[in-house]
DNA sequence: GTAATACTTCGAAAGTTGTCGAAGTATAAA
DNA sequence: TTTATACTTCGACAACTTTCGAAGTATTAC
């Protein structure tokens, strides 16, 4: 991944509400019953206080970073975390340098 | 940290120019016979097609994410990157909640 | 001293972002 | 079929960002 792209990627967590609402998908895609079946959006709305159009701008500014993607189940959107894209984050975070010159 | 702080610290790192920066001053901090003795600005600025103001508000946003230290050394200015900091957002992207209820 | 270099501050222009209300679509429930 | 719920799209607006040129300060070199 190029610096280009991580900068989208910085940019999309950059936001506190955003940053929130991706921690609480990952949380909540990945703890109890539900492990592994995604977070039902509607679930963990009502902890933020921002509008609808809102969480919808913010939902679409993380998929199109590749952090997370959606899934329309009957009424309802599913949301999970790229493990992916995270864990290049994580990578490209390691900028321990020492001893390589 | 709390995520109010964190997603400062994702701003700082999410225009392009100031994560190249960044990643400059971090690679040059830890190589070659400099190491451990800081980057100097003048040294890397040459790579950038930024000018000398935009470089400067730059820097002081890294330093006010507390992403970097800076220090004058007579004419020059030399940048540290704070690895407490660094160390601290990857801990906070461990979202692995696997097995956590 | 004067001049040069390295960086900072100020003010402004152009662009981007976060947010909302109003209106729209899709699905489910009565 | 009417109503309710969940989410999306549109248009707008205030606030913020990135960038620059001009002018300023600090240090060094001559």
């Amino acid at each position: 991944m190029d610096t280009e792209n991580l900068a989208k990627i910085m940019k999309a967590l950059s936001n506190k509400n955003r940053l929130d609402l991706f921690i609480d998908i990952a949380r909540q895609s990945e703890t109890g019953y539900m492990a592994g079946k995604g977070c039902f959006i509607t679930d963990i709305a009502c902890s933020f206080t921002i509008g609808a159009p809102t969480m919808s701008h913010h939902l679409k500014e993380l998929v199109n970073a590749r952090l997370i993607t959606t899934e329309r189940q009957g009424k309802f959107l599913i949301a999970r975390i790229v493990k992916e894209t995270l864990d290049e984050v994580k990578g490209l975070l390691n900028l321990d340098f020492k001893g390589e010159v």
